[in-house]
DNA sequence: AAGTGTTCCAACCGCCTTTAG
DNA sequence: CCTAAAGGCGGTTGGAACACT
């Protein structure tokens, strides 16, 4: 049997309570939105930015785009000046040895890219999990589909599917059901949030923040899904999307953990 | 050459942690 | 110790660049 394990971040409460951020609870915005510029930055303020930063150091980001000039968040100069104008950055692509480093420490620390930047001079959080997200997952999946052939030949699985092509196959017939009902479809819906929907090559759970874990069992010409509860409790499915999309699969494929399945 | 789809990355958003008063 | 502000971080996204038809 070939099983796919997904597990499904839960939205922060915040956002799932929908609690207001502007009425005295939680936090104001840092800045007012209205008053800064947002978007690419101009060569114009890079250099004001630059030489205000070697002139003057950045002891308070938030007073600094007043004091440099500049109308932008304290924030924003912040992440600029780290990611993009830091004289120590390195520039150009990653090394093959920067990338097995990132995949090797990415092994212990997950996500935790500032972690993983401190051990890269030179490279920010924010390249290293780009470059991540685009490339570095990728190869990884693929790696662990390779091993996963070869541990299922030194086995003599009588499946020689691997458990990898097939979450491949399932995710492109996702993308597919995702396009064929694109017109409806928007950014903030459930589904386009299939990024976040982590598949794992093997069943051994090694991410222990998860809040759901949902097993898709291939059956012949049958896909069963099954779904686990975590903690004797009942969830919730979030149902944002009125066409096809995983959420209504879920909600329509759903049973009873059925006792006897691997 | 034009239209469409895909990839990539800089920048933003919002939450969590740290720090200062 | 408490609170609010600032800093830091990770997830997400908009749009430019590139690839494909």
């Amino acid at each position: 049997m070939c099983c796919i394990y997904i597990y499904i971040r839960r939205r922060s409460y915040k956002k799932e309570r929908n609690i207001d951020q502007s009425m005295g609870k939680g936090r104001a915005a840092c800045c007012d939105k209205s008053k800064v510029k947002t978007g690419a930055w101009s060569c114009e303020e890079d250099v004001r930015l630059t030489t205000f930063i070697q002139k003057h150091g950045h002891q308070n980001w938030r007073s600094l785009p007043k004091q440099a000039g500049l109308l932008r968040c304290g924030k924003s100069c912040r992440l600029r000046w780290i990611n993009y104008l830091r004289p120590d950055l390195k520039r150009g692509n990653f090394t093959p040895q920067e990338e097995d480093t990132i995949i090797k420490l990415h092994q212990s620390f997950g996500n935790k890219w500032s972690k993983i930047a401190s051990h890269l001079p030179g490279r920010t959080d924010n390249e290293i999990k780009n470059v991540w997200n685009t490339h570095l997952k990728k190869r990884r999946l693929i790696h662990s589909e390779a091993k996963l052939d070869d541990s299922s030949r030194a086995y003599n699985s009588p499946s020689s599917t691997s458990v990898l092509s097939h979450a491949n196959t399932i995710i492109h017939e996702k993308e597919e059901a995702k396009r064929s009902c694109s017109s409806s479809y928007n950014a903030s819906s459930s589904l386009s949030n299939l990024s976040q929907v982590e598949v794992i090559s093997s069943p051994i759970i090694n991410h222990v923040d998860m809040d759901w874990i949902f097993q898709f069992n291939e059956e012949p010409n049958n896909l069963e899904l099954t779904r686990i509860l975590q903690d004797d409790g009942i969830i919730e499915i979030p149902l944002e999307c009125d066409h096809v999309d995983i959420w209504d699969m879920l909600d329509i494929m759903d049973s009873p953990l059925q006792p006897g399945h691997e």
